[in-house]
DNA sequence: CTTGCTGGTGCAACCCGGTTGCGGGAAATT
DNA sequence: AATTTCCCGCAACCGGGTTGCACCAGCAAG
């Protein structure tokens, strides 16, 4: 995780020249945040995560990171959730899986990505009105990690979801 | 949409009485609200809706509206749902129907219930990774509702995706 | 290497949905 | 009618997200 940060920006530099965009620092930092991570993140989480890094505590804007993830997910390096809690979540997850869903546990809040299951999109389908047409489908599950089920953490404080 | 307001009013009086909750004006007001509704509402439609009724255009308090929708939800006399502009809507819909999901139209922002389908629990479940529980699932699809399909309306202004 | 254009960056101010604190007042109970 | 409870409504606040704008960095052309 905390494996030469170098790499992961030369990862995500490479990305960036592929597109034909203008690769800048912010823009490297954030994709190779990204990629790194193994879940959905909120601006709050990426802007931590990269000034907490070891060797470069240089801060980032709040304006430009913002810029910057809208950017990604109009380039289609990542995709955006809003989940029950009303913060946008980014991740890197390749451009494929138009349907896959995402995992929100109530005890520390992280929000992960599922793979699609394949009869989704039937499901999906059979549940809409005559006349009505789909475009994207925002699927969040929420309940408890494996990680926080085995400690037997308590709900997160700010969670009022009492479902 | 229009008819009586006074029967609705009495209805949702009928269902605060039977809880044992105090029957106050803006709770009967709001209820009766969501029950005339055959859509999820933002806290912005419903103080619209109420404040535009024909016989009494009395204003409703921005927090009492807030305070009185989320101890709806508390009470299960409705739920609340987060779609992808992260605006909470409710609705009055039974309370038996766990799973069921939302449609949002990009043309008229409208968010409709959509029925549960009966393949989705299992779907879903498909989709968890092991040791991950479920305790409630979010499910919003996108797309154009029929009548702005057949009238061909474009997307809203404000609706910034471009899945 | 230098110049010049383009458009991303970063600062400040703003917007708006939602929340909190608290005094006065209405709903139910005696 | 008096009492208790807790809801209402006002004002101030909070925080995620956005906008306007001056400056500067990425890239390409000379």
């Amino acid at each position: 995780m905390t494996a030469l940060p170098t790499d992961r920006l030369d990862e995500a530099r490479r990305q960036l020249r592929t597109l034909g965009a203008r690769v800048t620092y912010p823009r490297a930092r954030v994709l190779a945040e990204l990629l790194a991570a193994h879940e959905a993140l909120s601006h709050l989480e990426v802007q931590r995560r990269l000034e907490g890094e070891a060797d470069q505590a240089e801060p980032i804007d709040r304006v430009t990171l913002y810029r910057v993830l809208e950017w990604l997910v109009e380039v289609e390096l990542a995709h955006r959730v809003s989940g029950p809690d009303r913060v946008y979540r980014f991740s890197a997850q390749p451009a494929g899986q138009a349907l896959h869903g995402h995992f929100r546990c109530a005890s520390c809040t992280r929000m992960f990505c599922l793979d699609e299951a394949p009869g989704l999109a039937r499901v999906v389908k059979a549940m809409l009105p005559e006349g009505f047409s789909s475009d994207g489908v925002e699927l969040t599950v929420s309940g408890r990690c494996a990680a926080c089920a085995a400690a037997g953490k308590p709900l997160a404080p700010h969670s009022h979801s009492h479902a």
